[in-house]
DNA sequence: CAGGTTCAGTGATAGCCTCTAACTAATTCT
DNA sequence: AGAATTAGTTAGAGGCTATCACTGAACCTG
């Protein structure tokens, strides 16, 4: 993993300890959290000397940083591959669920509570975006093959269709902006919750519920 | 506020610190995030020493538990009074934005990241069921108050039927707990991405899509 | 291959933090 | 008034982030 050789050896070794500190990190935060994430413990795991990670990343910050642009292009890469599949959007949906299920805590990485200060690098964002288009384009593909007999555009439709500034260039008609808004933030509600354990002790199975969201998003209303 | 008088001066004069020192804390989250609760500089913000603050908290974790009590507390009362005062699930649903919008963090405190050690003690998760009682009592009265016309329970809903346990006891028909599992996921889904800064910069208000939300899942299904 | 440069890793240190322990001083109770 | 309780103190152990100055190895170049 991690392209093999990139260049000088030095380059390679760099790279492949940059590569294993994150390895640590990811453990860490998926047994523990973001916020319980040390530089230090990382270091005396991989026998080295506290400051020594200094080296290959510039703080603390630094490598949670990089940790969520990993999970961003972890996400957007198993939605692209999705897409380019041919998955329409309940597929594209379970295999969002899969994702974040697979590790809860890189999910909230992205999608978990901000840090105040905090503000994403441009790259980062940029990944969003691509996310974002997949979703949109899968929405757009999706009404395209209904029946269209929607005579009366939904209020808030009206009102993205005036505020369509972030589908950048995107020609979805603007029942898909209302449809893509819809399915990330159902999704979103039901995966997070669960994720977050709030469901737990109460049952009833979760999928079902996601199953039934996505079912609802995927079916027209009357 | 804070019940002005306990009992002895003493008892007076604690409650009356351990509520200060929530104040800054609760100040603290609000503009740098829980992970950065720091009880060190709450002590110097009062003109503290340090370990001063463990007669009265018996550490960081303490703290933090409280304010999450405090939390629950604080939408369990917003929502109660609410429903007292007969507000139905439009009114609830609003009532709970504004609480949410008023202190994202807080917010968070409840429905965010959740730190994977992390078990809330009894009686938090007894106010957690006070609160979902009172969302389900709305859903049960607005399925009530609809033209029955549903012959076909949900999939969901049965399954829900079979693992009621959570509802403890409460009579609510299957389709409520449904609607009511819809509400929750659906809001949070809607909020806590517009908490979370997710919406920002894409120029769309995020109330009218909260509306759409509520009025979709106030408008029974063709 | 010799010599200079670059760079990984070190220990020391400053400055945070949580939390414990021992002590002082004020308050309250009897 | 004397005894018991308790608020608050300093000191300190141990953790963390992060900087700095240094050593020694690896690398490149003539």
């Amino acid at each position: 993993m991690a392209q093999a050789d990139g260049g000088t050896p030095r380059e390679r070794y760099r790279a492949q300890v940059r590569e294993e500190v994150k390895r640590h990190a990811r453990e860490q935060i998926a047994t523990a959290g973001a916020s319980a994430l040390s530089l230090n413990a990382i270091a005396k795991q991989m026998g080295l000397s506290g400051p020594a990670l200094y080296r290959y990343y510039a703080g603390r910050d630094e490598l949670i940083t990089e940790l969520v642009r990993d999970a961003y292009r972890s996400l957007a890469d198993v939605l692209a591959v999705g897409a380019e599949g041919g998955a329409d959007l309940p597929a594209l949906a379970h295999a969002l669920r899969r994702w974040a299920l697979a590790d809860p805590q890189r999910y909230f990485l992205i999608y978990g509570t901000p840090v105040p200060g905090y503000h994403a690098p441009p790259d980062t964002t940029a990944i969003s975006a691509e996310i974002m288009t997949i979703l949109l384009d899968a929405c757009a593909a999706a009404l395209a093959d209904r029946p269209a007999r929607e005579p009366a555009p939904t209020a808030l439709a009206a009102h993205l269709a005036d505020h369509r500034d972030w589908a950048f260039g995107n020609p979805a008609p603007p029942e898909a902006l209302h449809l893509f808004l819809t399915l990330w933030t159902r999704l979103h509600g039901v995966l997070s919750l669960e994720l977050a354990g709030h469901f737990t002790g109460m049952g009833f199975d979760p999928a079902r519920l996601y199953e039934a969201e996505v079912a609802d998003l995927t079916t027209p209303r009357g």
